[in-house]
DNA sequence: CTGCGTTGTCATCGC
DNA sequence: TGGCGATGACAACGC
């Protein structure tokens, strides 16, 4: 019985993931809320660090959660403070970085199968926290329930040592960088959440006992939290208002969304950052799964010398690869838009193509980050097409508020504030739970680009079959270890070997490894040639296009280069056929009588080959020195050689001559040689140029995929704060007739709907008159 | 035999 | 003005 219901539970919560990975919102939440209070605070997720003093501080000064858990008054008001930091503190740009996430991604489908990496990290992170949790009962959380945020900070995982209320303005950019990689790494807070909850689930089957926590998350329950990852950072997908019923649970879910939303948040998180270090570094080498998979997964990124958390190297490599992906992408501008690069955990957001599996492309942000469903269907027209618009599980929060919440916060000059007029549709053109996408058109732009380049690409001589060919190398697991495996050769071809300065920068040499291997490869196969390379290398030259091969055939064959590279002197033609017969009658052929038909004929008719018609006609003329120092000796030296003796006119006219070319001669081959160079620096300099494009291109769309989630998370604060917000009478405010107005001094107030339209409007004027 | 790459040579330009 | 280097154009050769 117990290990049917332990299926029945598994099937689903593998079930409730699938769901959530195609958008739908399924709220464990509020089902585990309502089956087990005392994991309340364990689901609900750490609150703030930033305000972590300051809660700790006040809860301990008024003590009034303690006497009353469940006031509302005291709830609201703690509850109302965070959201009012957090408000305030939204308006910092935050880039997320996202290269480890897209392991993650990759990872998934493996880790429903058998525990990764970052599942065991986070069973690290969990047994941290459960260690906490689960050693009380139930009576102990209860009080841990009165204590207050900071309490429950500590119980979801955050070991690092509490930060002081004065954070200097480095410390909160320190912290959002680590809660950036901590994001990344898909060990956001929310993942602790719902392990516990599997967690304590699973206690209530007796199938885990207390004490075994940490040994069973890392070991065994490496398959189950691979789940967890996706069904929990699904639950950052806080849309709130899943709670139904009384004011209490109300309040409940409130608070709980509101910290699902701070798990979004960049804040908060100095005090977590530190345990997912420790659990993604120490969970490598406690994986359990078999090492290939292992390795082909994870070494890119997390094992090897590597450092985990290099990840400007990282971001580098995956850059590379995604050059390498966005060039494959050769298709339809449609194709494009569906088919991110799936080292692009953000891209895949919308990247459900409508052949791929679902949970094979399913990001980890789109697990975890609220709200992405909304974007994630604009884009997927397959998911659009499952049933994800579940507009119950979708709608606003305050079930008083909640049919006319969408439309006040879209006509807030709180969004304005934060938004351009043109990026501030929010949800005024639909009243369903899919909420437009303000960036959308920006997107579209990027992706427009991003196909432009792609075409770009493909004009100049990308080979498609063989970026099919890196694709399935690049989607089969190992897509890194291509890239890795490509680096070192094409940066020894290419970046190592190059002679000639270049504006490639050492910061370039990484991020193009990939796609600079792919295009050589492209053409002809450089690797290929060993005598190529071999020429290429004893030259100095810029071997690394294919094309260069060829060119480096033709390359500087002087006499004295020649004698240093013996293998070369059956390359170079022998140019000795405007010899005039006569000449080469007359001073090359010994006498007939005196030579066999023999090797010393042969051997003079090779001298004779090696000649240049310039030295048949040198001897032919007697000219008492050698042609190399006709050629090479200096103005004056040669000046006092030709004084020296007594010549001819014919002969003079023969040394000027012979020196006219053989200077010619060189000063042909430098100029082919020069020219040579100019075009391959140029074609490395288009290669340059096309991977700055696609970083960019990647960066802005970077930046947009931020600031959406930005407005997600505003529009989320927004409808919390609005929704708690109770006049004198203890009734909500009408959003037709108030709106939260973010003023510049960080304050947010609540004026009237009418006020607030004009200062929305002022807001519009102000920018528009700028531009004038 | 043809095409292509390589090399040498010439004419020309600019320094 | 001549020398010299650079370079385009052409031709010849070899594969």
């Amino acid at each position: 019985m117990l290990s049917l219901k332990k299926y029945l539970t598994e099937g689903l919560l593998q079930f409730t993931i699938l769901l959530s990975l195609i958008g739908v919102r399924v709220d464990v939440d509020t089902y585990l809320t309502s089956q087990l209070p005392p994991l309340r605070e364990i689901i609900l997720g750490p609150s703030s660090a930033y305000t972590q003093t300051q809660f700790h501080n006040l809860r301990n000064t008024l003590d009034g959660y303690g006497i009353h858990p469940k006031s509302i008054d005291l709830d609201n008001y703690f509850t109302a403070r965070r959201l009012l930091s957090q408000v305030r503190a939204l308006d910092r740009f935050q880039v997320p970085t996202t290269e480890v996430n897209a392991w993650l991604v990759h990872r998934d489908p493996e880790g429903s199968v058998s525990g990764t990496q970052p599942s065991s990290g986070l069973a690290l992170e969990s047994s941290s926290g459960l260690q906490d949790v689960t050693g009380p009962d139930n009576g102990v959380r209860e009080s841990e329930t009165e204590q207050g945020f900071s309490e429950d900070l500590e119980d979801l995982g955050a070991v690092a040592p509490p930060v002081s209320g004065d954070l200097t303005k480095e410390d909160i950019d320190l912290i959002d960088i680590l809660w950036r990689q901590d994001i990344d790494l898909g060990a956001g807070r929310e993942v602790f959440d719902y392990s516990h909850r599997q967690k304590e689930q699973d206690v209530d089957k007796e199938l885990r006992d207390g004490g075994e926590q940490a040994d069973t998350w890392a070991g065994e329950g490496a398959e189950a939290l691979a789940r967890d990852l996706l069904v929990d950072g699904e639950t950052g997908e806080s849309f709130p208002a899943q709670v139904p019923g009384g004011e209490d649970q109300t309040a409940l879910s409130l608070e709980e969304c509101l910290r699902l939303l701070e798990a979004t948040c960049p804040f908060g998180e100095n005090a977590e950052f530190p345990a997912n270090v420790a659990s993604i570094t120490e969970a490598v080498p406690s994986e359990s799964e078999p090492p290939a998979l292992q390795n082909s997964l994870l070494s890119p990124l997390l094992t090897g010398t590597e450092s985990p958390f290099d990840l400007e190297q990282q971001w580098q490599d995956l850059m590379s690869i995604m050059e390498m992906q966005a060039m494959e992408v050769n298709t339809s501008a449609s194709e494009i838009l569906y088919n991110a690069p799936p080292g692009d955990p953000l891209s895949t957001n919308y990247s459900l193509a409508p052949n791929t599996p679902i949970n094979q492309n399913v990001s980890l942000h789109q697990a975890s980050l609220g709200g992405c469903s909304q974007d994630f269907s604009l884009f997927s027209p397959e998911v659009e097409n499952l049933p994800v618009a579940n507009s119950s599980t979708l709608l606003p929060l305050v079930p008083s508020n909640s049919t006319s919440l969408n439309s006040t916060f879209s006509s807030t000059n709180l969004a304005g504030l934060f938004f351009p007029p043109q990026l501030n549709g929010t949800a005024n053109d639909t009243a369903g739970p899919e909420l437009p996408d303000p960036l959308g058109g920006l997107l579209d732009e990027a992706m427009l680009d991003e196909i432009s380049l792609m075409d770009l690409a493909i004009e100049e001589g990308f080979n498609p079959v063989q970026a099919s060919q890196l694709e399935e190398e690049f989607d089969s697991d190992s897509g890194l270890s291509l890239d890795s495996s490509h680096s070192p050769s094409s940066l020894s071809s290419s970046e190592g070997s190059s002679s000639s300065s270049s504006s490639s920068s050492s910061s370039s040499s990484a991020s193009s490894s990939a796609s600079s291997s792919f295009s050589e490869e492209g053409a002809v196969g450089y690797s290929s040639d060993s005598e190529t390379l071999d020429l290429e290398e004893a030259e100095g030259a810029v071997g690394y296009q294919p094309e260069y091969s060829k060119f480096c055939r033709m390359s500087y064959q002087d006499p004295s280069q020649l004698s240093c590279l013996p293998y070369l002197e059956h390359v170079g033609h022998n140019h000795t056929y405007n010899m005039a017969p006569s000449a080469l009658d007359s001073a090359d052929l010994p006498p007939p009588s005196t030579l066999k038909k023999g090797s010393k004929e042969k051997q003079a008719d090779f001298l004779d080959k090696q000649m240049s018609r310039d030295e048949h006609r040198a001897r032919a003329m007697k000219i008492p020195f050698t042609n190399d120092k006709i050629i090479n000796l200096p103005v004056e030296e040669f000046n006092e050689l030709l004084s020296k003796y007594q010549l001819s006119e014919a002969q003079l006219s023969l040394i000027r001559d012979i020196r006219r070319r053989g200077k010619n001669k060189m000063a042909a081959q430098n100029c082919r040689k020069r020219k040579l160079d100019t075009i391959l620096n140029l074609e490395r300099d288009v290669e340059d140029l096309q991977r700055d494009k696609a970083r960019l291109l990647r960066e802005k769309v970077e930046f947009l995929r931020s600031l959406r989630q930005m407005k997600q998370k505003v529009q989320s604060l927004y409808q919390e704060v609005f929704g708690r917000l109770r006049d004198e009478n203890g009734r909500p405010y009408s959003p037709s007739q108030y709106a939260l107005q973010y003023a510049g001094d960080g304050s947010v107030l609540l004026i009237p709907r009418t006020m607030a339209d004009q200062q929305a409007r002022r807001q519009e004027r102000k920018p528009k008159d700028r531009r004038k």
